[in-house]
DNA sequence: AGATGAAATTGACAAATATCAATATTGGAG
DNA sequence: CTCCAATATTGATATTTGTCAATTTCATCT
């Protein structure tokens, strides 16, 4: 594995408190892949044999259940993904596949677990992790719960939007059909939530969405902190 | 605080691997109190300062937004809540009530994060705990997402009637109309739920319940560890 | 035991969401 | 640049779920 992916990895919060000879021990037993786009790369149920971390692409992490499927979350660079499946020796809750070509390196569960009983600052990055991951389902599950789709989708727009710096019109960054997933409904519902919206100010085309008046959506939406701000 | 309430908190496996002097640390600025049905303990957004547990009784925990409310989840003793708003020092995303008349005790945030810095031993039984509560928070989310709210209720009777000791007809413990809450719909639609689930072999009455051939509701209910089970 | 108020059920209806089929659009491959 | 196949949209309709009002059941207090 190649010196600037080490650099990468331990930038993470993650593993950036962790001892040096911790971080390399890790380090020996993992290796870097890249996948081309719509590959899986877990299945739910199978045993958790390693931690990933996405280095560069994006990945949908789902869940099927009786000839249906819906997607969890979509994981963005550089972060990883599965990691309470793997401190718990439990198998994966989700399924993952790649959704463009992405690289992705893969360090042993058994090392994870043998080094986090030794370092205690790594458990306490760990923790961290956690409690922010932990926090992240909790939100979308009250999203899920508390929220029309329509609702769902006008908050999603001001979070994408704020994600893209803030500007009057911004990409959209995946297929509706997947968005519909995430948001819990058909893509053909997430199409006339779209008109639905227009009368707040939403522009729609294609790959591209536009806020006309930021404020009108957001009398709408009623974005809250407690649901929409990641980084509480 | 007397000590077997020490002792009981000293059960649990957040605790019980901890130094003994940082233990009563926590004990000595912590305190316990009774407090009646139907009072509010915490409400969301504000900030975490006491880790809870929940010596006996039980607490609803649950979020509102625009109007609307809902249950996320019940909390059973022995068991602490709310333990990744304390860790992260962040508000609380939830609001938590009593159901019944609760024993409850209250430990100061600030001095887990000052022990859990201080207490690897401690850092890494949080860390399990976590994990344990992230897991249990994706399965809800599946089980919301794959599922139509007949098939939660007929799903939740099987792991309620587990919960039970696997007996034929067993108590349902709460309320109707907040059992409807946790599974995502209104207490009209769950009275309709419960007749549609006769053909499977339910039988509900008042506060019992009762399952005749549980491999007939398991056949529609198609329960799924990877959903269902609370232990993985 | 009877009265009382909350919870549960029922019925009629409305809203939200899904499904299916047809058509339009779009982003790539050659 | 054009065609192709996947994706997105639209329309019509079905299903699921929610709402409101009326009634019944239940638990509890006296």
């Amino acid at each position: 594995m190649p010196d600037s992916v080490h650099e990468e990895i331990r930038k993470l919060h993650l593993f950036d408190a962790m001892a040096v000879e911790h971080f390399q021990t890790l380090m020996r037993g993992a290796f870097v892949q890249t996948f081309p786009p719509l590959v899986d790369l877990i299945t739910e149920g199978d045993p958790s044999d390693f931690l990933h971390v996405l280095i560069s692409g994006s990945v949908d992490l789902f869940s099927a259940w009786n000839d249906r499927e819906t997607s969890l979350a979509t994981v963005r660079p550089v972060s990883t993904f599965i990691l309470a499946a793997t401190i718990r020796d439990q198998p994966y809750l989700m399924s993952a596949r790649t959704l463009e070509k992405s690289r992705i390196a893969l360090i042993p569960s058994a090392e994870i677990r043998r080094i986090f009983d030794a370092d205690s600052d790594f458990a306490r990055a760990i923790v961290t992790e956690l409690a922010l991951c932990y926090r992240s389902v909790v939100k979308a599950q009250k999203n899920l719960k508390l929220r029309t789709s329509s609702e769902r989708l006008a908050n999603y727009l001001l979070r994408a939007q704020a994600r893209a710096g803030g500007q009057a019109e911004f990409e959209l960054g995946f297929e509706k059909r997947r968005l519909a997933s995430v948001l819990g409904m058909t893509p053909e519902h997430l199409s006339r939530a779209f008109k639905g919206l227009q009368p707040h100010g939403v522009v729609a085309t294609a790959m591209r969405v536009g806020i006309a008046e930021p404020d009108k959506l957001k009398r709408f939406a009623r974005p809250n902190p407690l649901i929409d701000d990641p980084k509480t």
